[in-house]
DNA sequence: AATCGTTTATTGTAAATGCAACGAACCTTG
DNA sequence: CAAGGTTCGTTGCATTTACAATAAACGATT
């Protein structure tokens, strides 16, 4: 409980700043949004979450990588691919290997058992992709390509010090 | 290391899928991507965290609300809200009182030192903002609308059984 | 071949998160 | 006013997460 007695002396004048008009903001709103509605499907269906999903839908486009690979592919830190693998190693989804000439790398591959998940899962993923589509009509397409210009115009150009 | 004989034996056809052409995921990551180039500017200068910041911002916007009105207004769950709250608090940065008539509510307002630090934030966000709308150009315009398009599309209707 | 620096993946640790359970305050109905 | 149901905010708990530190394998240089 404040017991000022001048609450307003000296206070600087705040500009109105409304959230519902901030990019980010309601970038991260629409992305948490989707994603809270698809990973419904996920989670209740076949036990999946999304890091896990990420992993899973990445080796179907591209088997037997690294999770250095996977890292680069699917925007996950490496500690958090190395432990969402383990997960789907241990439900038998995907294989953990050694790769052929470079024992540091960790081959990772789906399983028999993680195909067969994936035949169930990709067309309810597909199916969902579509009710995007639908939803949003013909500004679709040009939705897509306006959000691609922002992600490589704010894509992290290596080595330009951005961390410091 | 799997020892499977015919790897490929019953092995459903798999569609090709790709990560990149994903709407949620493309969402995401342009969220992603955006935020944390914005929250280092706020980590790195002020000490704020995104949860931080979307509780400050919204208390510039409108002051003097509660617990359920920041976790509706930002789209926060009320324990993170709570606890978030509990750390500005301590940094008195914000000020916890009690509603005049309910005393469920809880009041929370920008004190003193909280304004100075808003005073100095803003026009970063406002300055960030600007860049993504300089950026995008002639495309900006359109592009918000279709975002706000697609998050009123899939807003969640409440008591329309979606969570079940 | 031995050594130094780099890359790769895992793990330790503290912090953050979501969900459920809880108590307090409120609101209704009898 | 008493009792039952609801809303609000906090807290307990198990899980997840980020970041740093580590170990193993590699490559290059001498």
């Amino acid at each position: 409980m404040s017991t000022n007695l001048a609450p307003d002396q000296d206070t600087p004048e705040l500009p109105d700043f409304d959230l519902g008009q901030f990019t980010p903001y309601r970038l991260a709103l629409a992305a948490q949004m989707l994603s809270e509605k698809l990973s419904h499907h996920y989670r209740s269906r076949f036990g999946i979450t999304i890091p896990e999903w990420r992993i899973l839908v990445h080796l179907v486009h591209r088997d037997g990588v690294s999770v250095r690979d996977v890292e680069n592919a699917v925007a996950m830190e490496k500690s958090k691919v190395s432990r969402t693998a383990a997960r789907l190693e241990v439900r038998d989804l995907i294989a953990k290997g050694v790769h052929h000439s470079d024992k540091r790398l960790v081959h990772l591959s789906l399983t028999q058992k993680g195909r067969q998940l994936m035949a169930e899962l990709l067309p309810v993923a597909s199916d969902f992709q579509r009710s995007v589509e639908a939803e949003m009509g013909k500004d679709f397409q040009p939705f897509v390509q306006k959000l691609e210009k922002l992600i490589s115009a704010f894509e992290t150009v290596p080595h330009s010090g951005d961390k410091q």
